[in-house]
DNA sequence: ATATTTTAAGATAAAAGAGTCTCAATAATC
DNA sequence: GATTATTGAGACTCTTTTATCTTAAAATAT
């Protein structure tokens, strides 16, 4: 998998606040309710969206976790970065320690391309930019079976 | 990680094989030494190259597992495909069961083009073709600090 | 025939990833 | 101040992946 289970749960919660209006503190069993994942894991996850600057959180009633930036200032990279790390961008296809600069392996050219790509990718799309896409096209966060989320509810 | 370790060490070996002598039988210890992978573990996953109809093994003395095609006749894809199926290719970045098609999530159109990317990689590199240009330019297939496999040896 | 070299297969173990549970800390409301 | 709603932190469990170990089967060589 290109992404962590972790990493896609903590996208779809962003993808999900950048979403909600603006500054307001969102429960994170709301979201894990709608989101339809598990309370403690989303929690864990979330923890770390706001140890890495990403989220901020407000305890007791009233409370939860919001996005410190505007959604649009924030690129799916910096969510996928602070989850499952850069590795994705720096390590090799092939899996080799001290990679590529002095004597790459067979596939380093081909594996760069697409490297790229996904950089491009993560870096390229902010949450606004999806969730507005999402709202014009009603496109769906969860799975067919379970409660579709819609931007538009 | 892109493709799971067992893909990383089938990718390997495969690469390992198409540089030797065609049709020769290279025993699977000869390779574990080379490229520095556990007997055991690398033995099992060429058995399921094999199983694939990838390899081809023979038993005893002067046994050993090699190619069926010839090199160039197979694409990387297929090594992938064989040991970790073919969901990197299908599967969607977010995650979701049931994707795509009627409703797509938000990241669907840039994850589509990326997925393309990396199924265009594998699709038309070929073993002979990376084991030729590795020879040209002597790259490695193991780490700096243990015994480089040059394809010139 | 017997011993040797090799792959095949399966049991087991260790490590990592995913998920659950409990309790503490903080803030609002009553 | 007590109760309630919320996040924070840690221990714990379950599952999957990765790796090891043991034994069997096949082929060769002696
Ligand atoms: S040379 Fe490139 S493809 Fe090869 S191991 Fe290094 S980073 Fe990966
Ligand atoms: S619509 Fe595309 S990106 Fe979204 S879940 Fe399905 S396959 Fe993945």
């Amino acid at each position: 998998m290109l992404l962590s289970k972790s990493c896609v749960y903590g996208l779809r919660a962003a993808l999900y606040l950048a979403n909600q209006e603006k500054g307001k503190f969102i429960p994170i069993r709301q979201m894990s309710d709608k989101l339809e994942i598990s309370f403690h894991f989303l929690t864990k996850i979330l923890q770390q969206l706001t140890a890495e600057g990403i989220l901020e959180s407000f305890k007791g009633p009233n409370g939860g976790v919001r996005l410190v930036r505007n959604g649009s200032e924030v690129p799916l990279m910096d969510v996928v970065v602070a989850i499952d790390g850069s590795k994705l961008l720096t390590e090799c296809a092939l899996g080799l320690p001290g990679c590529g600069v002095k004597a790459p392996c067979p596939i380093h050219d081909k594996w760069a391309e697409t490297r790229d790509s996904i950089r491009e990718m993560l870096e390229q799309s902010t949450l606004t930019e999806l969730v507005n896409k999402s709202r014009k096209e009603n496109l769906r966060l969860t799975s067919e079976d379970g409660f579709d989320i819609l931007f538009n509810d």
